[in-house]
RNA sequence: GCCGCAGUAGCUCAGUGGUAGAGCGCGUCAUUGGUAAUGACGAGGUCGGGAGUUCAAUCCUCCCCUGCGGCACCA
């Protein structure tokens, strides 16, 4: 029989008969590792212990230690176990597909009757009497006739689909968890027990496409989530708890920034603490755009349908727009507008104006457009997903070969623009060219390669998504991490080599002929409202003093330092600090509480003493000890940190 | 748009086939207090909208709207 030989992390290498499984590698070196062992390696390969290795290779056994694989097994097993479970509950479910997800596993049914809450509960007491049994996990590589044949004689269509679909070399592997079978790529566990019975739960019941796909029948998803203890469970709830607890939809209505309501579904009602967030935001990307060397312009509303055909946009968008047309009774022309969903044929046509030259370009045109667009009904969630909404959009129009350098610069401003609105993590992805585009391959070549250029001109990971940019050019997406690691794609960078043309933009070059410029849609909030949802997370709604819509609240102990609290609070709003007294007949108690929960970055508490000595006693938000400071200073220091980041 | 769940006071929620309740908030009064809730009293509801069943519907049935969790979508 053939040797192999098996490298082990320290180096160490041993010879075994090919064909050795891991669980025999575990047992030669010690039984005490047989027994913990759960898994392997083989050439960086998640491995199964059953699995028989057949070369040379470099091995490592995992045990319930290593977390990474052994979260990998126990929400892989968990959704098999689950699947089973609902079957020996309901025989007549079909099974599809369970894969591991982001902190625990899903697995999807078809059942004519939907699962309610109250079947979660039934379906987990039947997991942990499955985990109990300690059934034995086997696997077998099957022929695929004969794979198919088993599925259709157990009923199991969307099994036999699946064998369908996957490529004729590849080998099928059926594991079983006793009696209960399975069609899975693996690796699995050993017995069914090796799963904590006390640290999964199943979440939530949804609807989901077979193959995602919306033409074909919905399956139910049951998600669940799995760790390798309790008290990882334990922990995971609780940091939902938090995650919900900064959800901007509430702190939204607990800060008083905005509201939504039936009649205008999807679109904001500002409310006026959460515009002044907007509006101090927008001022300062206003600064940061001006100094960028971009022109700011304004471009309408409400639009013939003729740009739109034009743009290209009523054939492939038409069921996303607002249309609009004039009452017939009082209009003496009879014409179909749309609202704009987006701003870049608008500025084609302020680039058009006149004639331009190369001397122009780059020519970087912003504006804070104000988009409307019909958002499926499902889709609509508080400020991150909205109707109408207002991008931080700006068109580029350049010639090819000053892409990079323009590329090279929105990374440098984006990146500044992320630091100040306290996000200091952001990733790149870059989208090559699709199957289906325009443009010929010099072009793209040149585009892609300046790009990525760009990119590394500033940093060297990023990653690359192929075939997936847009039919008119690459693109580069920028997704910001906030601060319980959750990622929010905002800004984005997108050559175009299609608009200019259908919209016939053109400038006169050095050579005295008519050129296409190339167009660079740019966005780095993407929409203020979504920006201004991400920061209210990211902040859970402590804003930084210069966003804070109420800077600062005065607040009386006793009502005899009334005039002198409006003394001081004039004298802040005078400096241009938003302030408000709060003289009402209330406990300091109560007012600190009240402004604590309204996330009021400063309470100035001001009693007797305070009155007598022209002083006030200052107490930041979270913090318990307090500081007391004579006007001059507290205004002092208060104006300077008042002052935008981009102005310090 | 699809699947499931929900909609009762400004907010969070309880409740019943015989037209409603709590806490917080709001108003009035008392209280003048020292850093996360002072007390008393009071006002406040077409029980999301429409239709049906019934002697009677907030409750049961159907349709619609909106929201929530996913899926699909996201120029």
């Amino acid at each position: 029989m053939a040797q192999i030989s098996l490298t082990f992390p320290d180096g160490n290498s041993r010879d075994y008969a090919a064909g050795v499984t891991p669980a025999e590698v575990a047992e030669s070196i010690a039984s005490s590792l047989a027994k913990k062992a759960i898994s392997a390696s083989v050439n960086g390969a998640h491995w199964d212990l059953s699995w028989p290795i057949e070369d040379d290779a470099e091995i490592a056994i995992h045990t319930m230690k290593d977390a990474e694989p052994a979260l990998e097994l126990i929400r892989h097993d968990c959704a098999h176990i689950m699947a089973r479970a609902v079957q020996e509950i309901w025989p007549e479910v079909k099974v599809t597909i369970g894969p591991v997800i982001e902190n625990g596993f899903y697995y999807d049914f078809d059942r004519a009757e939907p699962f309610t809450p109250e079947d979660l509960g039934v379906i987990e007491a039947k997991m942990k009497e499955i985990i109990n049994r300690r059934d034995p996990v086997t696997t077998e590589i099957w022929e695929r006739d004969r794979a198919i044949g088993f599925y259709k004689a157990n009923n199991e269509p969307y099994k036999v689909e699946l064998i369908e679909s996957i490529p004729g070399d590849e080998p099928l592997r059926m594991y079983w968890h006793g009696h209960w079978q399975d069609l899975c790529r693996g690796p699995h566990l050993q017995h069914t027990g090796q799963v904590p019975a006390d640290a999964f739960r199943l979440m939530k019941v949804a609807g989901a496409y077979w193959r995602g796909d919306s033409n074909r029948p919905q399956l139910q998803r049951i998600y669940g989530v799995a760790f390798q203890n309790r008290e990882q469970l334990k922990a995971h709830m609780t940091f939902l708890e938090e995650a919900e607890k900064r959800d901007h939809r509430r702190l939204g209505r607990e800060m008083e920034l905005f509201h939504f309501q039936e009649e205008a579904p999807g679109m904001v009602f500002w409310h006026p603490n959460g515009w002044s967030i907007y509006r101090e935001l927008e001022d300062y990307m206003r600064r940061k755009l001006t100094k960028a060397g971009y022109k700011e312009i304004k471009t309408p509303q409400v639009v013939d349908r003729k740009l739109w055909e034009a743009s290209g946009h009523w054939d492939k968008y038409r069921e996303n727009m607002y249309i609009t047309e004039i009452d017939e009774e009082h209009a003496n022309e009879k014409r179909t507008n749309a609202l704009k969903p987006m701003n870049c044929p608008c500025h084609v046509q302020i680039f058009n104006q006149g004639i331009k030259s190369y001397r122009d370009l780059p020519l970087r045109l912003a504006e804070f457009g104000s988009c409307h667009r019909y958002e499926a009904h499902g889709a609509l969630h508080g400020l991150m997903r909205v109707r109408g909404f207002t991008q931080d959009d700006a068109h580029i129009f350049c010639t090819e070969d000053q892409i990079e350098a323009e590329c090279a610069r929105f990374i440098d401003l984006l990146s500044s623009i992320y630091r100040d609105t306290g996000f200091s993590e952001f990733d790149i992805k870059l989208s090559t060219r699709p199957e289906i585009r325009v443009g010929s391959d010099e072009i793209w070549d040149k585009a892609e390669s300046a790009l990525e250029k760009a990119i590394l001109s500033v940093r060297n990971d990023y990653e690359i998504d192929p075939g997936e940019g847009a039919f008119y050019g690459p693109k580069l997406d920028f997704k910001l991490t906030d601060a319980i690691g959750r990622e929010w794609q905002c800004g984005t960078f997108q050559a175009d080599f299609n608009l200019p043309g259908r919209l016939d933009a053109n400038y006169i070059g050095e050579d005295g002929a008519k050129h296409r410029p190339v167009m660079l849609h740019r966005a780095i909030l993407g929409s203020f409202e979504r920006f201004i949802g991400i920061m209210i997370e990211n902040y859970s709604g402590k804003l930084p003093f210069w966003l804070a819509p109420r800077q600062v609240v005065v607040a009386a102990i006793v009502s005899e330092a009334d005039d002198y609290v409006q003394e001081v609070t004039q004298m802040l709003k005078d400096a241009g600090i938003r302030a408000e007294a709060d003289i009402r007949n209330e406990k300091i108690n109560y007012k600190v509480r009240e402004h604590s929960v309204g996330k009021v970055p400063v309470i100035l508490a001001i009693g007797r003493k305070e009155v007598e000595d022209r002083t006030v006693t200052l107490r930041r938000l979270g913090e318990k000890q307090t500081s007391v400071l004579p006007v001059p200073q507290m205004l002092d220091d208060l104006t300077k940190e008042a002052v935008p980041p981009d102005l310090r």
